[in-house]
DNA sequence: CCAATACCGAACATATTGTTCAGTATAATT
DNA sequence: AATTATACTGAACAATATGTTCGGTATTGG
């Protein structure tokens, strides 16, 4: 990709960050993402159909970073690398909170509704392929679907309450708390 | 209130419901409303704020109905009559189901995260006074507002993915269903 | 019957969207 | 270094939506 497509790329992902933390997205012009990306009007368009546009592929981009390298080369199948399926889900607690500038700050403003259920959908992804770490909790009677979805779920609303309730429990006590509920 | 007033507003309400039936809330314009609503835009503007507005008073008025008037005198304390956990949630889940042509024709639209919003907000006030049918699964060291909205949570992604399933399942199964995962 | 008030409808200023286009700057290629 | 390709600028544009105003009309409650 060019240079400048890049630059202009991230200068609106930027801007539109800045904006989503302040305010809520349906409230959001495309003229103040002009403003403070400083971009040209026709520039946004030749990058994004529209603004809905934009936070998808935002999204995309976004949890693809968090869940596929958030630390360098290593693949999200180091997150399953270890046996044990609490320490799995304490070290998924890690790498959010880790990334504490970045998704715990979207994930908490105003708009969270919406980056929740990109983040819910990422984590079926990662989920579906595991399911068996949670065989031991799953009565048989249960459909497989409604059993993953009901485990992206728990785990997407522990992270909501943690981060709502001011994140006073560490990673180990969220962790625990989320395997006693399922 | 004037009859004139009740009549404009359940006119605005009715011409709400049918669009967002359709098509998504954000895209409904206001002008849209008065065409089907058949008022004018002065009273429009005389009754909500905003279009946000609309939404808002809409899902109290929507919810608060659902809860507490369900059917006729009866107020929500009677779905807690009963003494069995299961059949309690059993009732709540024949209420929706009786309810299908508001309720579940709005959960199961396009714009359903706003309404599930509203439905988990109405569920913790409805449960929160209840909590003490659920304690058997409860564990002694999660927090009591966690456990509250887990429970919440549950509740309104078993009947999302009920309704997003083509409700398949009756009644009974599904609050068997509720009842396992928790 | 009358005063109060809710509605109508048209006009209005304002703001946002998404497109177009000629001109300019920057990148990749040779 | 020169050339070609492509990305950006910035202003203008039509189209659409918002929310307000106001004089006139119809309905309601007392």
């Amino acid at each position: 990709m060019d240079r400048r497509q890049k630059k202009t790329r991230n200068a609106i992902f930027k801007a539109f960050i800045e904006l989503l933390s302040k305010k809520h997205y349906s409230s959001i012009t495309v003229g103040e993402i002009l403003e403070i990306a400083n971009v040209g009007r026709a520039t946004f368009y030749a990058h994004f159909e529209t603004k809905d546009f934009l936070l998808k592929e935002f999204c995309e981009e976004f949890f693809c970073h968090i869940f596929d390298a958030t630390n360098g080369q290593k693949t999200h199948q180091h997150i399953f690398e270890c046996e044990q399926t609490d320490s799995i889900i304490l070290h998924l607690i890690m790498h959010l909170q880790k990334n504490d500038n970045n998704i715990l700050r979207l994930l908490s403003c105003q708009n969270n509704q919406l980056f929740l259920q990109y983040f819910k959908e990422n984590l079926k992804h990662l989920f579906r392929e595991h399911l068996e770490l949670f065989s031991d909790k799953k009565d048989s009677q249960i459909p497989e679907d409604f059993w993953l979805n009901h485990i992206c779920t728990t785990f997407v609303e522990t992270i909501k309450w943690w981060i709502t309730n001011g994140k006073k429990q560490d990673a180990k006590t969220l962790a625990e708390y989320f395997m006693k509920v399922l």
